[in-house]
DNA sequence: TGCTTATATCCGCTTATCCGGATATAAGCA
DNA sequence: TGCTTATATCCGGATAAGCGGATATAAGCA
């Protein structure tokens, strides 16, 4: 009970939705998120915890930067809902933009030491 | 987006979703759900409305009473949703439960005028 | 009409969530 | 060590959500 609350919670903000929907294209550090979304870093930071917290994503350290990609298996619950949602972001115009803004930021990447 | 977010919001609360598990046996007044959920009344009216909000529940008077039940067909996200999140609260403790408490509900239901 | 019962809404209060600038932490490098 | 950059956490203030007793609404019946 208390672990489906925690994964719809963490479903009840857009920018955590636009996250995810980033996510499903791969693993991205924070500061990707921070340029493509266009919002202060702590409040990527912020709402990457809340995902972290409900096991909707995983982070992984490379040097300085942490890079957060989907939680590959969990919870039949997890999975099926993760399952259901992208594929109803994935239609949706905010995700659409907010995917083409990922596409020329990897384009532009080369000069970005993340890379 | 928005409507991804209002239904996720509806599954933050323990009692909505012991009341989506309870109308998943079947139509429900309000005062069978006030009786085996064991809150007050105005509590149980107010969740049911935040659940017609986000589509997850619809109405129907009968007399002085109000039915309610799960939303028959709705947009794909809900009914992925609703499959999903009902197939997990079936195995949860607190909810057999409630189930149980309903059946009571249902035995005893002979007297009452709602039935 | 007036009375009773079922349900919805209101209201004051408490608690949780969100925001983003400021600050702390942590890693890499000179 | 000290400096720089990336990320996380803190903090104070704003907004939203939740609670449940009290009250309003709505239907049925005498």
């Amino acid at each position: 009970m208390e672990q489906t609350i925690r994964l719809c919670k963490a479903l009840t903000a857009p920018i955590r939705l636009r996250i995810l929907a980033l996510l499903d294209e791969g693993e991205l550090c924070v500061c990707a998120l921070v340029e493509v979304l266009a919002v202060p870093q702590s409040t990527v930071s912020r709402h990457l915890a809340v995902l972290k917290n409900a096991d909707w994503v995983v982070e992984r350290r490379r040097g300085v930067w942490m890079y957060y990609r989907l939680a590959a298996a969990g919870p039949p619950l997890l999975e099926a809902l993760r399952r259901d949602i992208l594929a109803h972001l994935a239609g949706q115009e905010d995700v659409k933009r907010d995917r083409e803004r990922l596409t020329r930021y990897h384009a532009e990447k080369g000069q970005k030491a993340c890379g």
